[in-house]
DNA sequence: AATGCGGTCAACCGCGGAATG
DNA sequence: ACATTCCGCGGTTGACCGCAT
């Protein structure tokens, strides 16, 4: 024989749990300590279940359970311990102290995962996909870096798209006509005056401004007039074609302890610091950066982003 | 004030692997 | 070795709340 049932469960109690219940339910973990969930309903007084017992206590009652808001840092850990384990939460929860695996399945799904599709990032390969991106972010990446979107190839491999995506992309499409030198150019002069496409409004995106006109061959500044080493960044990411558009919530001051290219499946990247003499090309970037020198002061460093060797099947 | 709607989260359900007799 | 149950996990549900109409 195996073991006895761990409850009988008719005339067991089901549904939100009273003070009273919980009352009891400390009282004797507090005494006898956790485990043995099949007797301790009966030992401790309970019309419950074992297996609801172990649920309140270790997702509600347990004290060392932390509670509020979570901070940008355990957001920032979830994203990309799932970037790694992906639904494995008792192992995400394993990591975040204080935190259940319930508490964070269920902020994942109401926060996290919700933020990930608004920005264009499929929350289960957390790669960045064009059909998942709202317009804002289609456009802003397209202006960024004409050369880089294909939409000719994207048009015939993205039939599924949905109408308000093809739209965009056809309204784009003439602007990709050409060299890429002028239709970066032409792009970032459209940009400013054209209508949105999504909405009809010509109203400027709200709060972030579209990269200051880096035009091809310009030479870029070196405006830290620092002479500190450049550190190795890890920042590389499709979001930092245009940063402030796809994450505008997301310090990038974070550095290499901040979103990294493993989160989006990216296998690499070069990174050039901007010096007098770096000129813009059509498959570079801005990317602003700070570090920290011996002192602990903060250094801001710009960056030239090389994406020529991008692999852009990650974002189909 | 009543109703509808969407967001949140505690609690339940069902499954698979581990444990036990 | 096998049957049975436990345990822990991920998915889902539904009560509750705030807000808009």
């Amino acid at each position: 024989m195996g073991r006895a049932p761990c409850c009988d469960k008719n005339g067991l109690k089901k549904g939100p749990w009273m003070p009273e219940e919980d009352d009891k339910l400390i009282a004797y973990i507090q005494t006898h300590g956790p485990g043995n969930w099949r007797t301790l309903p009966k030992n401790a007084g309970l019309q419950r279940c074992g297996k609801s017992c172990r649920l309140r206590w270790t997702n509600y009652l347990r004290p060392d359970i932390k509670r509020g808001r979570f901070s940008f840092e355990e957001e920032e850990t979830i994203i990309q311990l799932h970037s790694v384990l992906g639904n494995k939460w008792s192992a995400i929860a394993a990591r975040l102290p204080g935190r259940t695996d319930n508490e964070i399945k269920n902020y994942w799904n109401t926060h996290i995962r919700k933020r990930l599709l608004r920005n264009g990032i499929d929350p289960v390969t957390h790669a960045p996909r064009l059909d998942l991106m709202d317009l804002s972010s289609l456009l802003s990446f397209s202006m960024c870096n004409p050369s880089l979107l294909n939409l000719t190839s994207l048009l015939k491999t993205q039939a599924l798209l949905n109408p308000e995506l093809l739209r965009v992309v056809t309204t784009i499409l003439p602007l990709q006509d050409g060299s890429t030198d002028l239709s970066l150019q032409s792009l970032q002069e459209n940009h400013s005056r054209d209508p949105d496409p999504a909405t009809g409004s010509s109203e400027e995106q709200p709060s972030v401004p579209f990269p200051e006109c880096l035009k091809v061959g310009d030479v870029l500044p070196n405006s830290s007039g620092l002479n500190d080493p450049v550190p190795q960044q890890s920042l590389a990411s499709p979001m930092l074609l245009c940063p402030d558009y796809y994450f505008p919530e997301i310090d990038f001051d974070q550095g290499s302890n901040g979103l990294d290219e493993k989160m989006f499946g990216i296998d690499s990247f070069r990174s050039t610091p901007v010096s007098g003499s770096t000129p813009m090309t059509s498959s570079s970037t801005m990317v602003n950066t700070s570090s920290e020198d011996e002192n602990g002061q903060s250094c801001c460093s710009n960056y030239l982003l090389d994406l020529k060797s991008f692999d852009m099947g990650c974002f189909i």
